[in-house]
DNA sequence: ATGGTGCCGGGAAATTTTCCCGACGCACTG
DNA sequence: CAGTGCGTCGGGAAAATTTCCCGGCACCAT
């Protein structure tokens, strides 16, 4: 089994914290620790340089943040597998990171073997969340504090889910009996409810609920 | 296991055919076929009244096309789970049907039992391609025939995937050190080329190319 | 050399989007 | 029960964008 041994690089501005990650996660054979940053800057610097396997991330840090990192480095390498480990168990953090690209989300509160869990199961290139943040997520979910759905009105979502799926504004003007006029004017509506800018925006976010 | 039997509604032109699929597909005990209809205008109604678990397509007949028959039903019924059992091997075709939402689709060339199987893995919620034409399909995929790389220049392309991401049109400008006038001129071309007519399609047609 | 093709952007028309507005029905409430 | 708020529906007109057309440049193959 153990062929190769996952290759980790840490990222977290504490060195201290650091440390005690290495520690933890070389008590695992498969695991090998190839690099540390204590800076977003860094971070992204050795990223390049040592193409781990897995990055493991703190969140909050000073200067460039956890997200503007995730960012950054996946718009290069998509496929870049990226754990947060943060200590907010907050949903709205977790469902953040994971749209930019995090593969998983782990918070401190959490046994520190999960760590390694985490680790080994985005190697494998599955997405792990914590149970507590799975929760939360859960949660969020179904209240929808997130959702378009409960951003919009019935009917402004029913032109929404129309809308995502390409039909042009005529079509779905005569699909509701209304007039392509009243269908743009939603179109608008909608965008800013939603507090986007364009139609990819749309699509995009219809996407990450699972509306399409 | 075998707790309600999944129940099947046949849609086909020919009688005999029917009732060559009801025996076939009544062979397995935990398969019920409730309905049949030979058109598609009966089909659409019939499937409202018996609302049965999976419906079977045939996808060439007079009248109302089967893929009409797809858009129709799926367009109320997003969920419903629709088979399509068609005497071509084209990948297009089985790509299209999929498009508008189908659940699976299977050859006349195919054993008789994969049609039963068929059945029973979309009941369950997944999708199902016979071997042929999912071999079909990854050659198209590969050739790229159906391709947006395929019709678009490198540059093209290039812009292409910056739009898909939603960014705006001037920041895709000083991305790639252009006008954003000429990003506007690439982006009305990019439609062109690609046959499309909003943005939306766009992303949709990027999203089926696995480019997101 | 020369015609085809991709790249880049300006100008201006054409179209769309957005904003603002008025109207109606409905539910809630003091 | 009048008043208030909100969702729905669309017109008019300004604002912004898209699209079309064009010219120039570089490259490459004939």
């Amino acid at each position: 089994m153990s062929a190769a041994p996952i290759r980790i690089m840490l990222v977290d501005d504490h060195a201290v914290v650091r440390a005690g990650f290495r520690r933890l996660l070389e008590q695992e054979a498969e695991i090998r620790v190839v690099a540390e940053a204590d800076s977003g800057e860094r971070a992204y610097q050795l990223y390049q340089e040592h193409a781990p396997d897995v990055l493991v991330l703190d969140l909050s840090m000073p200067g460039v943040s956890g997200f503007e990192i995730i960012r950054r480095i996946t718009e290069r390498q998509p496929q870049a597998k990226i754990l947060v480990f943060s200590m907010h168990e907050d949903a709205s953090l977790a469902v953040r990171a994971i749209q930019l690209g995090a593969r998983g989300y782990v918070t401190k509160s959490n046994a520190p073997e999960v760590l390694a869990t985490a680790v080994v199961a985005i190697a494998a290139g599955k997405l792990f969340l914590s149970d507590d943040v799975a929760k939360s997520i859960a949660i969020l979910k179904l209240t929808g504090d997130d959702n378009p759905v409960k951003a919009l009105s019935a009917r402004e979502f029913e032109i929404f889910r129309l809308l995502v799926t390409g039909r042009p504004a005529a079509e779905i003007a005569r699909i509701l009996n209304l007039s392509a006029k009243t269908v743009a004017n939603y179109h608008t509506l909608i965008k800013q409810k939603l507090h986007i800018a364009s139609d990819v925006e749309l699509v995009l976010l219809a996407l990450r609920h699972s509306l399409l």
